[in-house]
DNA sequence: GGGCATTCTGGGAGCGCTCCCAGAAGTTTC
DNA sequence: GAAACTTCTGGGAGCGCTCCCAGAATGCCC
């Protein structure tokens, strides 16, 4: 590996000094066109690229935000939505000169490291309970977004979509279908996601018989288990919302290995609109990419230090009819 | 944010010179046991964090690496396989104070970025044809792993799964279930893991009729488009071998909406192991987590120097036997 | 006890940038 | 044409570490 070129030689090269440099590289004000063209010519020539360790050290920023996936066992990385959400990140990152680092929380650990200067902000995804986690990095004055409500509140923005009005609208188009015993699996029960989905669901059977609730996981194995029990507690039943198509996925299988025909004696509709299934998913359609993308917008302008911003944004969402309700 | 307290800080307070509390905090040799004990209290009590920027300027290491995917569409973050990868590299670089650093590769643009110090190695996966990148990382002297055979070979280090024996094995299922008219939908063309389940299934079918191949993008619609194909050109087809289980989502679908029961009357085994499926799909699992460690592992050794370290690492493959065949 | 290796320790010179400050050059105003 | 700006430029002091070097302390051998 030859030696890299510095600053000084692209200085020396353009015939100014590494000052000026310094302003062309970040784009300050006062900087002549000509000293401006020199420079950018310097730094095509020798193929300069400047040192990352050394403008954190010597700029006071760490040109990086964190992506924290609270979740211990790592599930939600399978999963199609945390995927998209990456996607978004990335692609609002790009032409920003700012690096996506990935952190996995164990509940405790990243705290210290994420205050300690290693990134500029965090987008904080996948949020359970009342993780103290949020607060203690905004306590410490770093910049966060959350991605999802965090169920706590608190004065951290957060960007989510529209889980409430979404479960409304499947809800309601099950309703529409003529269905009667319509069932609910509802996600985690610790997770803003989960419950503001229920609580759409709930709000569209009003009046209806709201009974037939199992929470489960956000996986295809969760969905499954929550299918069975609710076939037991109610073989007749004639509909299910499903709170994530990964979780449909599961109930899909066992509605099948139960020799029930969707959606012809049971109608069932998903959320997420995340992966093909058989038959195709009716389902909430959601855009990750762009929730990822929004999360991405906040957090640097929250470091910007911007004004005026929103506190948070709550992204539409859209029922996709397909066959299986 | 309170002013971090810095080395020469924890030097005072554990009443030793920097250097000395820096090749504590480095592990290094030479350091008395009563001085190593004095410095990690203080390390304690002032809650202590080294800065990372710092370290990397004065110590010409990144402590961070890369993970590189190459595919410009951002296609593979939504692949349970990619998902998969990235907890086991996440998982062998707990306790390695390494970053992972995530980059999605427009061709060209990473390369110079790479080579120029900001992170200490690369970990390229999902690498399409004769990609120049891992041998221009390779030719900067970075340290580098492919994940997945690269195709156009060369010096650098690959771990991979046995695409080539899980392929054979799942063919023979098919063989010994009495299929006759066996197709298979084969993965991107220009990929090794592509090319590899294709060799296997050949293999396996040395014999018999081998026109039956259909190539496809290893994405649910990519599967489905390869299936109706399929179907057209051989309605009496029996048997599919789908390379990957995100296809096969999507040629089931197919066979469904054509009136074709599975596995009665079209058996199908997947390659992965990744998704769940109506009807479940006997599939061909990897160990996709063991895959991203070992991954991880290998780049590891190479930056620290290791002697002898195997050139490329096959992992190994096995049949799961569901009911799709 | 003197010589020599070995283990331990502190001092201090950078690493490659940013950013503050002061001064040069150029522009406007009366 | 001088004063009062504004725009531009260079010098140089750090940022918080690592690592080299030289010297102090300790152990070992004859």
């Amino acid at each position: 590996m030859t030696r890299r070129p510095g600053i000084d030689e692209v200085a020396r090269l353009a015939g100014v000094s590494k000052s000026t440099v310094s302003r062309v590289l970040n784009g300050a004000p006062h900087v002549s066109a000509r000293a401006r063209e020199a420079v950018r010519r310097a730094v095509m020539q020798l193929d300069y690229t400047p040192n990352h360790a050394a403008r954190s050290l010597a700029g006071h920023r760490a040109h990086a935000i964190a992506l924290v996936v609270s979740e211990p066992s790592g599930r939600v990385l399978t999963d199609p939505f945390f995927a998209g959400v990456m996607r978004g990140v990335h692609a609002e990152l790009a032409g920003h000169r700012t690096q996506l680092v990935l952190m996995m929380s164990q509940p405790g650990d990243v705290g210290s490291y994420l205050t300690s200067g290693h990134v500029d902000g965090a987008l904080v995804i996948s949020l359970h309970g009342h993780d103290p986690l949020l607060s203690l990095l905004h306590d410490n004055g770093l910049p966060v977004v959350a991605g999802g409500r965090p169920l706590a509140g608190g004065p951290v923005p957060y960007v989510d979509s529209d889980n409430f009005t979404g479960a409304v609208e499947a809800t309601q188009h099950l309703i529409s279908l003529g269905c009667e015993r319509i069932a609910t699996i509802a996600g985690p029960a610790d997770m803003a996601v989960g419950l503001d989905r229920l609580s759409g669901w709930r709000r569209a059977m009003s009046g209806r018989r709201t009974d037939l609730v199992v929470h489960a996981d956000f996986t295809p194995e969760g969905g499954a288990f929550a299918m069975r029990s609710l076939l037991a507690r109610e073989p007749e039943l004639d509909a299910v919302f499903v709170a994530a198509d990964i979780m449909a996925l599961g109930a899909l299988q066992v509605l099948h290995a139960a020799g029930r025909r969707v959606p012809d004696d049971v109608a069932v509709v998903g959320f997420d609109d995340s992966v093909p299934a058989v038959p195709p998913l009716t389902t909430v359609r959601q855009d990750v990419e762009k929730f990822g993308r929004m999360l991405t917008w906040r957090l640097l302008a929250e470091i910007e230090g911007e004004e005026g911003l929103p506190p948070s944004v709550l992204l539409p969402t859209s029922l996709v009819l397909r066959t299986s309700a």
